[in-house]
DNA sequence: CCGCATCCTATCCGATACTG
DNA sequence: CAGTATCGGATAGGATGCGG
């Protein structure tokens, strides 16, 4: 535990850099709620992301198998982005991160 | 809940942003387990921080009441931070992080 | 002891254009 | 449809030195 208090020994940080992205949560949120879905319906549900940035993210998160992304060799091409399993266990997080969000909108407006 | 999928309007993103600086979570952690500390104590604690990086990142959240800072005007100085008790409601985020980033970490092992 | 100011670098991220 | 490539600005963060 006393370790935890050590940077190199903290376990917080790689969790955080994997929801650190910009767009990570939101991605997240979108997938959970819907899966799977087509790379244009993830960019049709965040409208002002970037087509690199959602490549880039989708891509990052692929990789730590938090989602799976399968391709359809069609004309057009299709490629699904799903949760995985291991990816909804993030879901416990994203909403004590959203309690504590509104509680802490709510303080900022009464404080001012 | 819709809502929150909209980027707009999703409340995860400012919990996140106050918990995402480099070393926020380990000066939390630090202030959570030993409050108050100087200063010096908390540079201590956490070596490889610079102190620019340490002042500016207890500014940040002094300025969000999640600690409190203290001068006490003698020579030499002596700055105090402490958690405040609204800066522990941010304590459960961190222990599902935490447990999160240990399960992380198990399955990045038994998987290469 | 505590912190500010300056300079520098790396990376993130957006805008835009192009491709199988 | 689902990308890749390239450019460029903004910002985070490190190194170093000065000051009350």
């Amino acid at each position: 535990m006393i370790d935890d208090l050590q940077p190199s020994h903290c376990k917080v940080k790689e969790p955080l850099e994997i929801l650190l992205g910009k767009w990570t949560p939101v991605i997240l949120l979108n997938l959970m709620h819907t899966s799977p879905m087509r790379f244009s319906e993830v960019k049709r549900a965040i409208p002002d992301i970037t087509q690199k940035m959602l490549t880039k993210q989708l891509r990052e998160l692929e990789s730590q198998e938090i989602i799976t992304r399968e391709v359809y060799p069609e004309v057009p091409p299709r490629v699904e982005y799903a949760i995985t399993p291991y990816g909804r266990t993030l879901e416990p997080i994203l909403d004590a991160l959203h309690k504590w969000g509104i509680e802490h909108k709510k303080r900022l407006q009464s404080s001012h």
